[in-house]
DNA sequence: ATACATACC
DNA sequence: TACTGGTATGTAT
């Protein structure tokens, strides 16, 4: 249907500048036209010459690629074959089949907004932007070729009545809000990819709702008058017609179940218990609160969630079938770049291999396994199996922050310098907000030809005031200059990020008495650190040693870690790769029901349990379809790269992280949370684990928790001031370890309002 | 650890 | 006149 994925070979055509017709709303219109203006608007640009030579640059790599292919023989192929298709048992073995995801996606966000609230737009061609940018158009404009991420001004000459409004966000993120509201009635855990987006684990709802009464699945229509006081104010039983008209699609979709009542003047609609049923009742609250229509892909993972989502946008939902049959059926027809994750360049590449559905990338497995990087692969055969995460993960932990501004042509040094210290002002000022410090501080400069630079450095302390980020910041910038002098730095953006944040346990103020008592009489001095000069030492002086003394504790807790990798590594021989795998198939196939015999399940006393072969945690569960989405789950969270916007790439990296070695594994950091959605759930016991010694806890009590955890910051210092120390409860030992990390712990949570000293351990 | 490229919204 | 800004990840060095 989408035709149009490989694009006429038009020479001196700069693909990555042409018309991307890949959205909704686009089908249809003359391309040629339109990529013919924008071409003229572009043209001879400095905007339009470095996309040439970035446009090179992957044409370069296309020919690298292609040479590489030439060197492949039969041979090559037909091992790399063998093992691709060892890879499909595997993959085909864990297909979870049993979930219900779905992704929920506003139409036209932004500018429906905008119309919503000025109807003159509503019949005219607009995009929110300005004449720089845009970041949305409706789906009148997108007639003309206007779309996101396009300029204004070239949108213009596309379509000369655009009306361009400008961003509003605070009116987004309040419309954000709401629609989050109802996505909560479905999945409390639901995950936001953006203002507009969210992917939802319908699984549980749906079985709750099975059971509901009419009541619950009743929604009425919203009260007679809307926001803006139209004409239709004193004639509240014209309320449903109005309603319709806001949206004629909804009611075509499923018509057997549509009901529509009418109670008192009050109009009402009793919706099903199926999954469609549930979805439609979530886009028509959304429609009654925000008066904004969203579109839904229903799907078993979220890959293919997000794909359904476009479907049949806008005001729309689409369910794929949850069988293998339809699964396939629908991904063998889908082009490439309809996939999250492949964009533009993958396409190009994938395009010159005669790739351009996924059905090809099934085809071409062998080819693609000798000449694309192992993450690679494994994602497009994953893609080509229409597989994807099941399960949709914990929002991550923020691992960034960022603020940068593009401005017209600025080669002044001190305008640079101010500029920067402006940036880092702001950055400041976020990273307050949500309480953080980092250690690694990045510039970025683009200069007038768009050329693109980062420089970073990474200190050796965590950093969050604008003057320490700017000392950092303006050095880089001062490198760069003079890297570049005679000449000046022309430059048309400035940015700065920060990263490498210390978790929540290493920048909490607490270590203040014990900072003051390693360093009797220094601590209100300059530590010794002077890789960078700094402005303004007073504010950063209680860093360093915080940080030493943390480091050694993690130090600690990473040998810990290290040396019980090793002991189970020990028992569990092949853990590594291919047993980890194997637990699984022998859980997945032979008798399902039978599980007692199988080698993945554990010996404790009672009957039903398997073990992760992951988090090593006995699971209590009989059904290998929730062991399966644990040990996902698991995978997923002791990864330590977890792409946010990559999530349905959950699976392509658990081939992956199988070779991985078990101390690599338990390196990488499972949750608190996955220990107790493992354990704690199920089991009486203690929940609550040190985030020092890493042993869990006899008592659920947080006051003694507390008092231990104390002890376990103040052993390090009193061991490494005196003699070692223990604790009353658990006191911390070497031998076991939970392989809980404490970076992900927050344990402060509970430590708060305990007043960790030394004072109070000597008392 | 650093730099650059790709991707997503 | 005019081609964003924020975050994450992958790849190469």
């Amino acid at each position: 249907m989408e035709n149009g994925s490989i694009p006429p070979k038009t020479e001196g055509l700069v693909s990555r500048m042409a018309l991307n017709d890949n959205k909704a709303g686009m089908e249809g219109l003359d391309r040629d036209k339109i990529n013919k203006i924008i071409m003229e608007s572009s043209k001879g640009s400095k905007f339009y010459e470095n996309e040439v030579k970035r446009e090179q640059q992957v044409n370069q790599r296309i020919d690298k690629m292609m040479l590489q292919k030439e060197q492949i023989t039969e041979q090559h192929l037909k091992k790399a074959q063998a093992q691709v298709a060892r890879m499909v048992v595997e993959l085909e073995k864990r297909r979870d089949l049993t979930r219900v995801i779905v992704h929920v996606d506003m139409d036209a966000f932004y500018a429906a907004v905008e119309m919503r609230d000025c109807p003159e737009l509503k019949d005219k061609p607009m995009a929110v932007g300005s004449m720089s940018m845009l970041s949305t158009s409706n789906y009148h404009a997108r007639k003309y070729g206007v779309r996101a991420a396009m300029p204004g001004f070239i949108a213009k000459k596309l379509c000369p009545n655009l009306v361009i409004v400008p961003t509003n966000f605070d009116k987004y993120r309040a419309v954000s809000s709401e629609i989050r509201e109802i996505f909560a009635d479905y999945d409390p855990n639901f995950m936001p990819m953006s203002l507009d987006e969210a992917y939802l684990d319908f699984t549980e709802h749906l079985e709750k709702r099975q059971s509901w009464p009419d009541s619950l699945r009743t929604h009425h229509y919203r009260a007679s008058s809307n926001p803006k006081g139209d004409e239709n104010n004193e004639l509240p039983q014209e309320t449903t017609p109005d309603v319709t008209d806001l949206s004629p699609v909804l009611f075509d979709d499923s018509p057997s179940s549509f009901l529509c009542c009418e109670d008192a003047g009050s109009a009402f609609e009793i919706f099903g218990t199926s999954v469609e049923e549930a979805v439609r009742e979530m886009r028509f609250r959304i429609e009654q609160k925000t008066l904004l229509t969203a579109s839904a892909g229903i799907a078993p993972n979220m890959m293919l969630a997000k794909v359904c989502s476009d479907k049949n946008k806008p005001n729309g939902q689409y369910r794929l079938p949850s069988t293998r049959e339809a699964v396939m059926e629908f991904v063998c027809n889908l082009p490439v770049r309809k996939v999250s994750g492949i964009g533009k360049v993958s396409e190009k590449l994938l395009n010159a291999l005669g790739i351009s559905s996924c059905s090809h990338l099934g085809q071409k497995m062998a080819l693609l396994s000798l000449l694309f990087s192992e993450t690679a692969w494994h994602h497009f055969l994953q893609v080509s199996l229409g597989l994807g995460s099941a399960f949709i993960p914990r929002h991550e932990e923020r691992k960034s922050m960022s603020t940068e501004r593009t401005f017209k042509e600025m080669s002044a040094a001190e305008e640079q310098l101010s500029l920067c210290r402006e940036l880092c002002e702001d950055l400041a000022n976020d990273l307050k907000k949500e309480g953080l410090k980092g250690k690694t501080v990045t510039l970025k400069l683009k200069n007038v030809n768009f050329e693109v630079k980062t420089r970073a450095l990474t200190l050796s302390y965590p950093v969050a005031t604008a003057d320490e980020i700017f000392a950092v910041a303006k050095d880089l910038l001062k490198t760069e200059r003079d890297n570049e002098s005679p000449q000046p730095l022309r430059l048309r953006l400035m940015g700065v990020r920060i990263s490498a944040f210390v978790s929540s346990d290493e920048k909490q103020p607490l270590q203040k008495s014990i900072v003051g008592f390693l360093n009797p009489g220094k601590a209100e001095l300059g530590p010794s650190h002077k890789e960078i000069p700094r402005e303004s030492e007073e504010k950063t002086t209680l860093e360093e040693p915080q940080q030493s003394f943390f480091q050694k504790a993690r130090a600690k807790r990473l040998q810990l870690q290290a040396a019980a990798a090793s002991s189970r590594q020990e028992d569990s021989s092949g853990i590594s790769s291919p047993l980890f795998l194997d637990a699984r198939n022998c859980a997945a196939s032979d008798e399902p029901d039978n599980d007692g015999a199988c080698g993945a399940s554990t010996s404790t006393s009672d009957g039903i349990g398997l073990s992760c072969p992951v988090c090593f945690r006995r699971v209590e569960t009989a059904d290998l379809a929730v062991f399966n989405r644990h040990i996902d789950q698991c995978l997923s969270e002791s990864s330590a790269q977890k792409p946010s916007q990559h999530l349905e790439e959950g699976d392509g990296r658990e081939a992956k992280r199988a070779e991985l070695s078990a101390e690599e594994r338990s390196l990488g950091s499972t949750s608190a949370e996955t220990a107790s959605s493992v354990n704690g759930n199920h089991s009486k016991s203690s929940s609550l684990v040190c985030p020092i010694c890493l042993l869990t806890q006899d008592s659920d009590d947080l006051i003694l928790f507390n008092r231990h955890v104390d002890l376990c910051l103040n052993q390090g210092v009193l061991h490494k001031l005196q003699s070692e120390t223990r604790s009353p409860i658990n006191p911390p030992s070497l031998d076991r370890c939970s392989k809980t990390n404490p970076e992900n712990v927050a344990p402060r949570k509970f430590v708060k309002g305990s007043c960790i000293t030394i004072d109070h351990f000597f008392r």
